[in-house]
RNA sequence: CGGGGCGUAGCGCAGCUUGGUUAGCGCGCCUGCUUUGGGAGCAGGAGGUCGCCAGUUCGAAUCUGGCCGCCCCGACCA
């Protein structure tokens, strides 16, 4: 697909020479400055003709692999009506990142955040028969979420470009042949773009969901992170990455110290436990209560320790924290001090870290009191054990034996996961299968951030001058400056190029401004375009323009009639 | 939602503590001349409800209160 050539002195641009003040990051900084987008409100952005022309490229990229994987576009409403949303309870449990709207009846709306409500209806009004399945349905399409807090410019903006496809099949095995071309094709999407990503084991969040794999571009700035093993390669997300339990030296029940029981008034955190009895966190057994449809449960997991959430569901179904009323009634103290001795009545569950502790601090199930030197089955029994604790920097690699993982900072770009029958089954989303019984059509969700890959792009690739765009998604392929328009002879040699590269196939931003070299080198630094070509004083004297690569700075001399070629080979070569 | 900061010309900022008459600076913008391979020089010029509303005062960018907007940190971890 070629898109439109275009003169600096028709454009619509501006580069800003200072830095706003609210950017932060580099690529929402850069992304600024170069011109490329421009804020409304907070994580609400307009694309300039430059910033759209990136996105462009970015969706183009994505469409043709989408299609080509079997995915068919449509385009879906952004105002969705609150009648589907309550359908399958999330209406409520979305919570504060629906916007929420009322038309003038006064009926309830919300801008959409994601659709796998939306696709699913439309899915059970058109399909009956096993003979329609499987289907890959997609859409490319502004989303808005009420961030609790937007950040760093395009990389959590409220507002963003997300590409999301579902998939539906008639069975698990239809539905793993999807996610495995969605999975094949999300490798060759990102490939193509230009990026260097991770693959990532994850967890489903709010749209629920096993089996998934998010897509990850490694940067600092990037607000999630990951674990990952140097030596097998091995990597997940900080919420799924499993621990590999620890096999310390069995505890000796002879260097065990007879429980006391120490007043701790009003310290109900593990550091001011901690600090008081000048002990280690290591030292201490947080308990926390949990409750869930199968009762209350109490989980033990080291005092430095950060219990997964998503682990201990795994074990004993959805949980959410107990309230301060719950956790009096079940502990006999206020919140802060539960412990596991004399807790036996309630479900316990605990880390595997905690089984070779030794002489460790715990509450004491009593208002502004702890106990020090508590050991396991002396003190009290636990007869679960599970992996509880998120894993953490420098923890073991729980795939090969020697790896250790290392925590890294990421963006998250894609993001994709098996559904199951979630939404089929709240919205009766079914089908008459071949043995004429009827089912809930099996669903998968794939998402891609399209914006957030722009700033991905940016924020990994860029010096201090300015963008360094991947030429694939560069707003274009090659710039021309004219660095004298003034000179009749000059400019219709630059008008010529201008005019021959368009035909070889590429899209051209043509600098005929009549501004200083220093402005125009300055701003095609900013614009970051692959190739820039140098039409001045030189190629008058010699017949010869100025060939620079954005990416490394390099510069070389050209004879005028050698240039198309020339940098169709540059192109071909940075391609392979 | 909690904490912190900010809001003065298109952008970046000073002025506010200690109220005072035409509200400043740099960049950008417009006109002219000179200049032209890494953000030019000189001269002239345009551009402001000092976020909004209310109050105190003879007088408010400056003091007080409320509201709005923006940025940063946090918001599960007994």
């Amino acid at each position: 697909m070629q898109y439109p050539s275009m003169r600096v002195s028709q454009m619509f641009f501006r580069t800003l020479r200072e830095t706003p003040a609210e950017a932060e990051l580099v690529s929402h900084a850069l992304l600024l400055r170069g011109g490329f987008i421009r804020r409304l409100a907070a994580g609400v952005y307009s694309y300039m003709p430059l910033g759209w022309r990136v996105l462009s490229k970015v969706t183009q990229i994505i469409r043709e692999e989408m299609d080509a994987a079997g995915g068919q576009e449509l385009l879906m409403p952004t105002v969705l009506p609150a009648e589907l949303w309550q359908e399958t309870g999330r209406w409520a449990q979305y919570g504060e990142l629906l916007a929420k709207l009322e038309d003038r009846q006064g009926r309830k709306f919300c801008l959409g955040p994601t659709h796998e409500e939306v696709i699913t209806d439309l899915v059970r009004h058109e399909v009956r028969s096993y003979k329609q399945l499987p289907l890959l349905l997609y859409q490319i399409q502004t989303k808005f979420r009420d961030e609790l807090r937007p950040r760093g410019g395009l990389i959590r903006g409220r507002e963003f470009l997300m590409k999301d496809l579902y998939s539906f099949d008639r069975d698990r095995a239809g539905l793993d042949l999807s996610f495995e071309k969605m999975y094949d094709a999300y490798c060759r999407i990102f490939d193509r773009v230009g990026l260097r990503y991770s693959v990532v084991e994850a967890e489903g969040g709010d749209i629920g969901g096993t089996d998934t794999k998010e897509f990850m571009v490694i940067a600092d700035a990037g607000e999630d992170s990951m674990l990952q093993c140097a030596a097998c390669g091995f990597s997940a997300n900080r919420e799924r990455a499993e621990c590999r339990p620890a096999d310390g030296a069995p505890v000796s029940e002879s260097a065990m110290l007879p429980v006391e029981k120490v007043s701790t008034p009003d310290m109900k955190k593990v550091k001011d436990v901690t600090e008081f009895l000048k002990t280690d966190a290591r030292n201490l057994v947080k308990t926390l209560v949990y409750s869930g449809a199968g009762g209350v449960v109490a989980a033990l997991v080291r005092g430095d320790r950060e219990i997964n959430e998503a682990k201990l569901a795994r074990v004993v179904g959805p949980v959410a924290m107990a309230d301060p009323a719950m956790v009096e009634q079940v502990s006999g103290a206020a919140v802060g001090f539960a412990g596991p001795v004399g807790l036996e009545s309630v479900r316990m569950i605990a880390d595997h870290e905690v089984k070779s502790l030794l002489n460790f601090v715990t509450g004491a199930n009593e208002t502004d009191t702890h106990l020090t030197n508590v050991n396991l089955n002396r003190d009290f029994t636990i007869k679960e054990f599970a992996d509880l604790r998120c894993a953490e920097d420098g923890d073991p690699c729980p795939q090969c034996s020697d790896g250790t993982l290392e925590l890294k900072h990421c963006i998250e770009m894609g993001h994709v996961f098996k559904l199951g029958t979630r939404y089929s089954e709240a919205m009766n989303a079914v089908f008459q299968d071949e043995d004429s019984v009827v089912k809930p059509i099996i669903m998968g969700c794939y998402g891609i951030g399209v914006s957030r890959i722009v700033a991905a792009a940016a924020e990994t690739s860029h010096d201090d001058k300015g963008i360094i765009w991947p030429a694939a998604i560069a707003p274009f392929v090659v710039q021309i400056s004219l660095l004298d328009p003034n000179v009749g002879e000059l400019a219709a040699i630059a008008d010529k190029l201008y005019n021959d590269l368009q035909p070889a196939g590429m899209d051209v931003l043509y600098d005929d401004r009549d501004e200083r070299p220093g402005v125009k080198f300055a701003d095609a630094d900013l614009i970051g375009i692959p190739i820039h070509v140098v039409i001045g004083k030189r190629t008058r004297e010699r017949g010869e323009m100025e060939l620079q690569l954005r990416a490394d700075k390099s510069k070389r001399m050209v004879p005028a009639g050698d240039v198309v070629t020339a940098i169709q080979s540059l192109l071909t070569q940075s391609a392979a």
